[in-house]
DNA sequence: CGAATAGTGTCTCTCAGACAATATTGC
DNA sequence: GCAATATTGTCTGAGAGACACTATTCG
């Protein structure tokens, strides 16, 4: 069942790379937050070819000896100062339309990163501005290559992924109250949520939440203090957290 | 906010793709189906390097003007004669780690396709055979690259799929009854379910199933005759089938 | 009729959603 | 006390799981 080494180095030696058509890989991040109780990504203005000028999600080429995942939280360190055990990261998908980079063939390895709200972030060398924008702000037909497919994978992915997953918590500090998370869903939903309901759901769910011993902050502007928490252990929540209106078809 | 043609135009001249590293992109298929209520997945047997003699996934190199979805839906005929339209056909995900292909750099890009039992498939130019395996009985140290982490993604992309979408349909034929529908559940989940509550549950689950007028099959060993149903319209479960035990953690 | 499979009804328990009521803070 | 926020409790209806029961076929 193996194969015999002087085989294989045989084949190995004749072979010639360049014999295959040549792509490019680049990963794309798609980074999102919580800011000011408005569900946000991060985009980059472009200040080099192609689409010089236009907003893009960060990325970049992938290096040769680099890992795909090493690649993207690469760029999400450079470009966003955001460290990988900050946030939480998973691949969305490959995007590779031919076309849609004028340059070449590329293959865009897409990341979800979720990240709680950050100091704003500093422009990189081929960017000529950075900035978070809601979501609902975003104008698709302004973005660069095809990342208005890529942002939309993302949110719409993300808004999935509150329902059946603690990740919402990645969206939070490292302690947060009921209400604070609350926010979060709300914010990435785009709809209200009963705030007694959902804290006696998140509470309720085992996992999802482990209280803090000294359960006492302040308060920003009157009313009782609340509880503070941590993330769980869990992975997925079991029963699940509902969208309100959700009826799909 | 545009740029300028003449200036676009300079940096394309100028531009050499070559400077880029050279991937290598291929497809990968995780076909799988249900055959003699196991849960199998098509497996080649590859006759050329790498890994010649191994098992392996259905895959190939995507072609310089080839969409990455046409790629795999090409694979699927050339090696499986599975057109596109008789399976529920989407993308997985993209692996890429550094050696997993000893020729060069690859980054591949797989496919998780769900197929109604098809007739035995012929091999293919670099196969040596083509056999349906069942998922169990697979031995992941046995198989090519790194398809043993891209089956495991499949399988538990499927088994958790089934629980929130109705694409179980796509392992059925066109029509179908509710015990074939459930004995396709019960191979993907590896458990026995109740077959008067699933029965309830799918025919009760909006946009899941619509029943044929002509109500009536045979029977093959004895028993009432089932009623024949076609899959519904609905892209997702409203409530959701659940997995029995499925307690996460 | 008996065996086998298909399909319905019933009961209980969990849980989501609506919303009343209580608790704890600042002013 | 009053406003504001946090947290608990109560009720109701949908639905999951267990399982008795009926329906329809073949031999």
């Amino acid at each position: 069942m193996t194969t015999e080494p002087d085989d294989e180095a045989l084949f190995l030696a004749s072979y010639d790379p360049l014999a295959f058509p040549p792509f490019g890989v680049t990963v794309d991040v798609v980074l999102l937050t919580v800011r000011d109780d408005r569900f946000s990504v991060l985009l980059v203005e472009r200040d080099t070819h192609p689409f010089r000028g236009r907003l893009a999600l960060p990325g970049g080429f992938v290096q040769p000896d680099e890992d795909l995942d090493a690649a993207a939280t690469r760029r999400l360190a450079a470009e966003t100062g955001v460290r990988r055990d900050a946030a939480h990261v998973e691949q969305l998908g490959a995007f590779g339309r031919p076309g849609r980079d004028p340059r070449m063939r590329v293959v865009s390895v897409s990341y979800l990163v979720f990240a709680p709200d950050l100091p704003a972030p500093v422009p990189g060398r081929r960017t000529r501005s950075v900035a978070w924008v809601p979501v609902a702000d975003v104008d698709p037909a302004r973005l660069a290559f095809d990342h208005d497919q890529v942002l939309a994978a993302g949110v719409e992915r993300a808004r999935a992924k509150l329902e059946y997953s603690p990740v919402a918590t990645a969206f939070c500090r490292e302690e947060f109250t009921v209400a604070e998370l609350r926010r979060v869903y709300e914010a990435v939903w785009g709809g209200p949520l009963d705030p007694r309901n959902f804290h006696r759901k998140v509470t309720g769910t085992p996992g999802f939440l482990v209280p803090v011993g000294a359960p006492a902050p302040v308060g920003p502007e009157g009313g009782r203090p609340a509880a503070l928490f941590r993330r769980g252990s869990a992975t997925l929540l079991h029963p699940a957290m509902l969208r309100p209106d959700h009826r799909p078809g």
